[in-house]
DNA sequence: CGTATCCTCAAACGATCGTTTGATTCCTGA
DNA sequence: TCAGGAATCAAACGATCGTTTGAGGATACG
């Protein structure tokens, strides 16, 4: 199956729409009548383009997914070879790109759909995002061990744990992520990361 | 403990039913076909004793809210007279209730739901327990400003955000929070305890 | 031009959804 | 004992779900 020049577009607003819609029903609650209505295109589109909703889903998933974590791989490794490297740098690797994800087009739906998939404990799907994209997590998860020797490998995984569930829980859009009008939004976005990597941190280090 | 048993009556075991199945398959995700069935009751039944779905849902989160709340309140209580209460104290009334009711019957399937209730931006939903507990939360928000007087108003919702984030993601089974065989339940939780108040008191008391 | 291929479209498929109905059974109070 | 409300039941309601179909339009290449 080639893809055109005239099939990308049909295949973008899909995703754009199923991407809206996923993070503001969820997945069961977004049907495909809706989905194709808000992006103009026919019914039958979805299962022509994409074979069927969950392999949508997928795609969803890994349009954004291959992006942001690849930029947090590319962060994470000019780290590990610095010998002086800090807790605060390896969460900036993390939390980073994830902000500037959400600040640019639809990326800050992107986060809602993530905290939905955190909390649907659908197999499928964990096993999806555990496949393509479980390497991330156990690499970041190592170099923390090796920034935080004393923990044992229980407590580790305990922070890291709960690290990523503030941090999905705040990008999502239920904190007070939001920029005063008189901020630029560069500075706005270094400000949302010092109080993400300051807050992680000592939660981290805590004694 | 069954989630339902033939000795209860019918209201019970279809709250009971309908907790399990909403946990593991969401609000929209869970027909009341699949919830009747579990609970051995006529589909009929939860019209007939709730109204409908929504109210079913509203009843769901009341039966247990109504509980964990007043004990978090009660305990709060206790702390907002003494003069030398800590963060780690304020903490301990929020946490340690939501622990007992996890480790108590199936409490814990109840903190899926409500992660669940955080991940959905249903207005209806958001309103109905902004309404009906938004004050324990506002509560405890005090309590925190009053122990962190230095804390801009602004750094303190993010902070509280922030550890409302983390503790909703580790109470709802994501964590690590399972009991080895050789520790028995009540050391346990008390284990569990210390670890989220070490970790949210550092997030919230850093420079 | 003709034809092969990609794509779009309206329509329909069977399944399942939440809800309602009306009859029937159960149980209690007088 | 028996009347009457409470509770349960099978069945059906209209609506909506994900998916499939087959015809027709669009486009590129010989």
């Amino acid at each position: 199956m080639p893809v055109t020049s005239a099939s990308m577009p049909t295949k973008e607003r899909i995703l754009g729409a199923a991407e809206e819609l996923f993070a503001r029903h969820g997945f069961e609650g977004a049907s495909l009548r809706q989905l194709t209505s808000a992006a103009g295109v026919n019914l039958a589109a979805v299962n022509y383009h994409f074979g069927s909703k969950d392999r949508l889903i997928e795609e969803v998933f890994r349009r954004r997914l291959d992006q942001l974590n690849g930029r947090r791989m590319a962060a994470l490794q000019k780290i590990t070879g610095e010998p002086d490297a800090t807790i605060e740098d390896v969460l900036a690797a993390f939390i980073v790109p994830a902000l500037e994800l959400s600040h640019d087009g639809n990326g800050s739906l992107f986060m809602r759909v993530l905290a939905r998939a955190f909390a649907e404990h659908d197999d499928t799907l964990r096993k999806f995002l555990s496949d393509n994209y479980g390497h991330v997590m156990r690499q970041f998860t190592a170099e923390f061990a090796r920034l935080l020797p004393n923990l044992s490998k229980e407590e580790l995984y305990w922070r890291v744990d709960l690290v990523t569930g503030a941090l999905t829980h705040a990008m999502s859009g239920f904190g007070m992520i939001q920029r005063k009008s008189d901020v630029p939004e560069h500075r706005h976005r270094e400000q949302t990361a010092e109080h993400l990597i300051r807050f992680a941190a000592a939660g981290l280090k805590s004694p």
